[in-house]
RNA sequence: CGGGGUGUAGCGCAGUUUGGUAGCGCACUCGCUUUGGGAGCGAGGGGCCGUGGGUUCAAAUCCCGCCACCCCGACCA
């Protein structure tokens, strides 16, 4: 195929576009690949166009590969299937919703997992039919609070979503490793730099849930890797490993004291170090040595609220994104001056175990870092304005209702696996694989009879790949600053033919070698634009991105073209006779 | 939802302080010249100055309201 410059429905920007901030945003708009419509909804362009189609190909193969087959789905759903998994309520404003002209509520799918599990019940009712998985390539449909830069989120967007169905949770495993091996291949093809981590499942439920995490400053998300290269994770999922738990025998007994104008941790910390009375002879005290109790409110899908208290060593923040990750689906706020005033037995400031917990006068749930373990000894707040207690043993004199993963993260905490330090980076979620189980099967009745005729209910896995995201992370990994460099399993076109010069031996030889490329079985972009000067012309070729350019020009009268590399930049001369030969051993390497 | 910012031609912007009939660059059309790193000259086309109201002889410009969008923080492929 040759795609002709000069009537290719392309135009490229000189200039940046106001609205884009980030790399790859900047340059498909430039570069004439997207177009925004309105916020968070593009238009694929041709150029772009065809970068995701050769995304969804490789995709398509792994899937294949792996015994996946493809349907589709409507986009446009009806509420009933949604209501029954507690979705259409779950999901809130995220998703769009619509009615149609008598009034019946329908929604653009966020993802279709009711979809799918309606649709094997409909079929199947024998674990002879298992195991099984269906996927789509489709649009998607999210109404973001904010989408951003360009398409790596928007509201519209391609996903790839897999299903796999099981009769037993052995298969479920074995569904989840086919599709992590074929992520592997998938997101090694399209090139990109990215690491697996373990993650939480969020609002979809179900349990083991890994996230392919493409490397990128720019990226939303945070994760942690061990600096010994044995666990990465979400900072959402982060585990922390708890320390042995200590004797509680011997430890001195719980005591109050006067601790007034210590609004702080730091301001107490201090008071405790310059009081004779309170302070240790070992060392000195620390934040590490207090436990910091923070009000939280959680607002339930239904919309009822119910608040939370979190204790962690005050030298450690709260993080209400990892608090969420845990709560999901309900959300999560810090409480409010007016909520404190409806629970008299908090006082603010000197909030302590004594009046937490559901057995205590406050009856608010109680949850700890996993620090906090039986025997620790903790100086926290008594409950009396100005008044802290020190000595108090987790397991002797408080027991919290549970433990929760609520502080940030820093870097040198601890790897659970190795114990070795954690660092952080960021990354964008381009994959997400994770065993649902049960959930969705169980709402919507979806039970297969096993060899004893007996019903079993289908346990189930859900696998997702952003493909419109994949593109702007393809493009934001591997531009440089004269503009997109595709690889060459994504590239919109092969090879990209530039006719430098405006002679008609020119244009006949530039278009000539574009169709002997075709027909080798190349795609060519050719550039054969008239009363286009040749600056303009590379300029273009270096933003347009495609692997390999061939100039021909003034030298075609000698007999030789140039071919560029676009990634390396470099330049080699080559008889024009032996360039389709060139172009392909380029092309195949 | 909180904070910051911007709405003027397809794109990027100036003009707003101090009201006086809409401007620059790129892109587009025509002509001549030019052609290996974003050409030159000349002639053109294209704007409800986000929107509604007000002040004024006169509003892109001043006043009030509204809307939209972008960016930064809490949510997700």
């Amino acid at each position: 195929m040759v795609l002709k410059m000069s009537s290719l429905f392309l135009r490229t920007l000189r200039e940046d576009p106001a609205d884009a901030e980030v790399t790859s945003h900047k340059l498909l708009v430039r570069a004439g690949y997207v177009r925004r419509v309105a916020p968070g909804i593009f238009t694929m362009l041709p150029m772009g166009l065809r970068v995701l189609r050769n995304v969804e190909r490789v995709i398509r193969e792994e899937m294949d590969a792996i015994s996946g087959q493809e349907l589709t789905f409507p986009a446009l759903l009806p509420r009933e299937p949604y209501e029954a998994t507690g979705r259409w309520t779950e999901y809130g404003p995220n998703i769009f919703r619509l009615k149609d002209r008598r009034q019946g509520d329908y929604l653009l799918g966020p993802t279709h997992e009711e979809m799918f599990t309606l649709a094997v019940k409909e079929f199947y009712s024998s674990y002879k039919d298992l195991p099984l998985t269906l996927y789509q390539i489709q649009s998607k449909y999210r109404d973001e609070a904010r989408p951003r830069a360009g398409i790596l989120r928007g509201r519209e967007f391609v996903m790839k979503d897999s299903y796999s169905f099981d009769v037993d949770d052995d298969g479920l495993r074995a569904a989840y490793g086919r599709h992590r091996e074929a992520y592997v291949k998938i997101f090694d093809r399209l090139g990109l730099d990215y690491v697996i981590c373990s993650a939480t499942s969020g609002a979809m439920g179900g349990s083991a849930s890994e996230e392919f995490l493409a490397l990128c400053d720019i990226g939303e998300d945070t994760f942690v890797r061990c600096a010994n290269g044995d666990y990465a994770a979400n900072v959402e999922a982060v585990v922390t490993p708890p320390p042995a738990a200590l004797p509680i025998e011997g430890q001195p007994a719980a005591r109050v004291a006067d601790t007034p104008d210590t609004p702080t941790i730091e301001t107490l910390v201090d008071l405790f170090n310059a009081r004779a009375d309170l302070k240790r002879e070992d060392r000195a005290w620390t934040g590490g040595d207090t436990l910091k109790n923070v009000m939280l409110m959680l607002t339930m899908p239904d919309g009822k609220r119910e608040p939370l208290a979190v204790g962690v060593p005050g030298d450690r923040e709260v993080d209400l994104g990892r608090v969420a990750a845990v709560v999901a689906p309900a959300e999560v706020a810090p409480m409010t001056e007016a909520e404190f005033a409806q629970h008299p037995a908090l006082v603010k400031g000197y909030i302590g175990p004594g009046v937490l917990g559901e057995k205590n006068s406050s009856g608010i749930k109680y949850l700890v870092d996993p620090r906090v373990v039986d025997g620790t000894s903790w100086i926290t707040g008594a409950d009396e304005p100005g008044k802290h207690v020190v000595h108090l043993v987790a397991g002797r004199d408080f027991t919290p209702d549970g433990t929760i993963e609520a502080v940030r993260i820093v870097d040198g905490d601890i790897c659970p696996v190795d114990g070795g330090r954690l660092e952080q980076a960021r990354g964008i979620e381009i994959g997400h694989i994770f065993q649902l189980g049960r959930k969705y099967a169980k709402a919507l009745g979806l039970s297969v009879l096993d060899q004893n005729g007996k019903a079993q209910v289908v346990t189930m896995g859900s696998y997702g790949v952003g493909v419109t995201r994949a593109v702007a992370v393809v493009a934001e990994q591997t531009a440089d600053e004269r503009g997109l460099c595709w690889p060459r399993e994504l590239a919109p076109a092969d090879v990209h033919v530039v006719a430098a010069g405006k002679s008609e031996e020119i244009r006949d030889g530039a278009a000539q070698l574009a169709a002997d490329l075709e027909a080798a079985g190349l795609t060519v972009l050719l550039d054969d634009r008239k009363d286009v000067s040749p600056g303009v012309k590379f300029n273009d070729s270096e933003l347009i991105g495609v692997p390999t350019i061939v100039v021909v020009g003034k030298r075609l009268a000698d007999g030789v073209v140039e071919i560029r590399d676009r990634k390396s930049g470099e330049k080699t001369e080559i008889e024009s006779g032996a360039a389709v030969d060139a172009v392909v051993a380029a092309v195949r390497s």
